[in-house]
DNA sequence: CGAGAATTTGAATCTCTTCAATCTGCGTGG
DNA sequence: CCACGCAGATTGAAGAGATTCAAATTCTCG
């Protein structure tokens, strides 16, 4: 009774790079992120690697799991995290106040899914990354954790190329020319967007359509 | 009262290239898809076009719809469609035991595309063509619907095209190539797969993974 | 301050695209 | 029954975007 209620029993912590989840074992719970940046991802046998999912706070990693799945892609940290554990299943009891939070989490996860599929099927590196910085400030504003129209953005370019489907080496080069044309200014895990509507453009998104 | 139980009260059909649900337009409900083969896809503002998801008869389009979502991008039939019409909400009542059913489609579409992500970004164009026929056939074979080695495949190469990220012309070269090894035989929306063993390989699939 | 990680730069190469033309299969109508 | 028309499939040649490999530079952190 008293472990059900102690607040700090699911706090639970990950450094940089350490598993949150592994192919096909049964994870310890479900996680609601209060702080950092995880990802999903599958590498194939050469070593080609693609990044299928970010979760940043607030999101839950991973909604699946509740639906009695196995996690079918591992998961690790890609910066110091702290999250909640929860037990695997769909909030219910005292946890109900979360259902919506946990519905939308996973209709979300899944709608980006199949915007990114668009966007690694169909766009120009210019236009992935656009996309991709405009989702994560999106995202990241929506948390309250944009400040004016600049966040943090604790990636790698190597892990920006693991998420669009190019090369370090293209990566550096296609946002060497977005610097230029004064799209983004991205330096030390910082991202500002002085244009927002402009980058918009660059993502080929219609100013209908939403980014998330 | 009585229409609750006509049986062809919630049948539904479709012809090629009719839409089956529009863009942010509350559907009319739920689709079982009975017969017949159905997209979702997004359109970019130049013509390019990408498919985002496929339904083949047993899946539900679109089990989001049932948590609140309106279609976040159109779906049409591919061919003729049958299937029946379900309330827009999670399978309960007289339906409850469509359930099992209901989640499963909701988490494979979602697997699926995660896994559609890793052939986007990482894939080569035959990798892509194995990946995605190697995912048809085994759909087609858990819904009975092979026989033997084959399967119905009534796509075009214009449609395998937005599936795989590719141009028309460039899958009909690959898929040339993949006749020539051996790989498959694909003519008159008919398909072949001599040996799943070989195609799994170029699929770049290790053995141990699943194909959906 | 030193070492490893991350970023940047250059040159050559390759996969896939683009544009254009031709060929084939098939249903319709004269 | 054959001609016509059209969508889908096929082929060729040239070009663009992204990759690869290698090396140099800069950053970050212990």
């Amino acid at each position: 009774m008293l472990s059900q209620i102690a607040p700090d029993e699911d706090l639970v912590f990950f450094r940089p790079h350490e598993f949150i989840a592994r192919e096909s074992e049964q994870p310890a719970g479900l996680y609601h992120m209060l702080e950092g940046w995880a990802c999903r991802y599958r590498t194939l046998s050469d070593g080609r690697r693609q990044i299928t999912a970010l979760y940043l706070p607030g999101d839950y990693c991973e909604p699946h799991w509740a639906l009695g799945r196995m996690p079918s892609q591992p998961i690790v940290a890609l910066t110091n995290v702290r999250a909640k554990r929860v037990p695997c299943q769909v909030p219910s009891g005292a946890l109900a106040d979360h259902q919506p939070s946990f519905w939308k989490s996973l209709v979300d996860g899944c709608e980006r899914q199949a915007n990114w599929l668009v966007t690694l099927g169909r766009r120009t590196a210019l236009e992935r990354l656009s996309h991709l910085l405009l989702e994560l400030f999106e995202r990241m504003r929506q948390s309250g954790l944009a400040y004016g129209q600049q966040c943090a953005l604790p990636l790698t370019q190597m892990d920006i190329a693991d998420l669009t489907g190019l090369t370090p080496v293209h990566v550096n080069r296609t946002l060497q020319t977005m610097r230029t044309k004064g799209l983004v200014e991205l330096q030390s895990k910082w991202l500002r967007i002085p244009d927002v509507a402009a980058l918009r453009q660059a993502a080929a998104i219609s100013q209908a359509d939403a980014v998330i």
